[in-house]
DNA sequence: TGGTCTAGGTGTACGCCGTACACCCACAGA
DNA sequence: TCTGTGGGTGTACGGCGTACACCTAGACCA
């Protein structure tokens, strides 16, 4: 079933993974009720994918993995993201990863109220994945460059920051904008914060 | 023009917009040149709305109020933040919104790195809305408390949690689920972070 | 005054989408 | 042998974004 999901990129439509299936569009519906319990369906193989790991130790390093694993899965199909985004209800792989982290937390020492915040808090970082504003890995250094130069005028600071990224990617020693480095970075602001949080009570 | 989005929900579409106003649907092609560009209009007009403040002053507060003015924007029209994400190019208004952002922190003294990763790790928030993995507003306490009761065998930190927010609903007195508070705290929290990041070196 | 230009509204049409409804067949169990 | 029934089929509807050709009311200038 969720086979579909190698070839079917976001455009997916029922016509399409039908006639990718060698089958008519209508015969979809003997299996599903319509095309967004079809979603749920794929969301919840991606989320299932998801190594959970041990959950022993500290708190801290076992949610960080547990996030971060979930980032790879996510990853790995990258329009399950823009799948679940916009989803009303959670799918139950979704449900029972959500009850593990919370599971994670409770055993490190949070009450109930503090882990209903951290939870809000993190938000779909809990999934692995962040919700940028737009995408920042369009084009070459280069052409960024340019265009960093050409706002300079009216936005200066957006300017000198693009300008800096810009040059890092160029001498390959800077880690520019790393996807991966900026999450894990507000991943640990974030669990750090928690963590100050509930030792101040 | 944005004066379609009073009316118009997200369910937005060119023919509806365009008998709205009276008006046939090709004639719209007329002033856009295709519905992107007229979604980024629209945004523009919301994101237009939030209300700058002043620039002075400690740079925290300053952000702080500038974004919670961005989520006000941002609440009047519910439908913003669903047009924002999925959005691949920043409109202008966006961008010049986070030009003002990045200058409080620069004048706050942060480095052009340290920006950086904080506009990665506000992600959306910067701009008011913080992208749930689901709703958590559908119906009245008790039916959330039966539901949660229902999943306490599978789910039993979720359950836990959720009966906390239902009981929370039901006492006045608790705050249970109030997404601005949430919002606060988790944007507090991250302000807090970026500041002790900073004197850290 | 007449001629041309043009901004904006119109009508028709195409190809996509999700899906309701009626049909039909192969096969399992009685 | 009859009868369900699970799953594939065909047709059709209403909605979507939008390409293309057309029309009209004024503006502008000779």
């Amino acid at each position: 079933m969720a086979l579909a999901d190698e070839a079917g990129l976001d455009g997916l439509s029922m016509r399409r993974l039908a006639t990718e299936l060698g089958v008519v569009p209508m015969a979809l519906y003997k299996h599903v009720a319509n095309k967004d319990e079809l979603l749920d369906g794929i969301i919840d193989a991606v989320v299932s994918e998801i190594e959970l790991g041990p959950a022993e130790g500290d708190w801290k390093p076992a949610i960080r993995s547990r996030i971060l694993a979930a980032r790879q899965a996510l990853l790995r199909h990258p329009w399950a993201s823009g799948a679940i985004e916009g989803r009303r209800n959670p799918t139950p792989a979704v449900l029972a990863y959500m009850d593990s982290i919370i599971g994670l937390f409770r055993a490190g020492g949070f009450g109930v109220d503090e882990v209903h915040h951290a939870i809000h808090a993190l938000g779909s970082r809990i999934l692995g994945f962040s919700q940028e504003l737009f995408d920042d890995t369009p084009a070459d250094p280069d052409a960024q460059e340019k265009a960093a130069h050409a706002m300079a005028a009216t936005f200066p600071w957006l300017a000198e920051m693009a300008l800096r990224v810009a040059h890092d990617e160029k001498t390959v020693v800077g880690s520019g904008c790393d996807d991966q480095f900026e999450f894990e970075y507000a991943l640990d602001l974030l669990l750090d914060g928690f963590e100050r949080l509930r030792q101040a009570g």
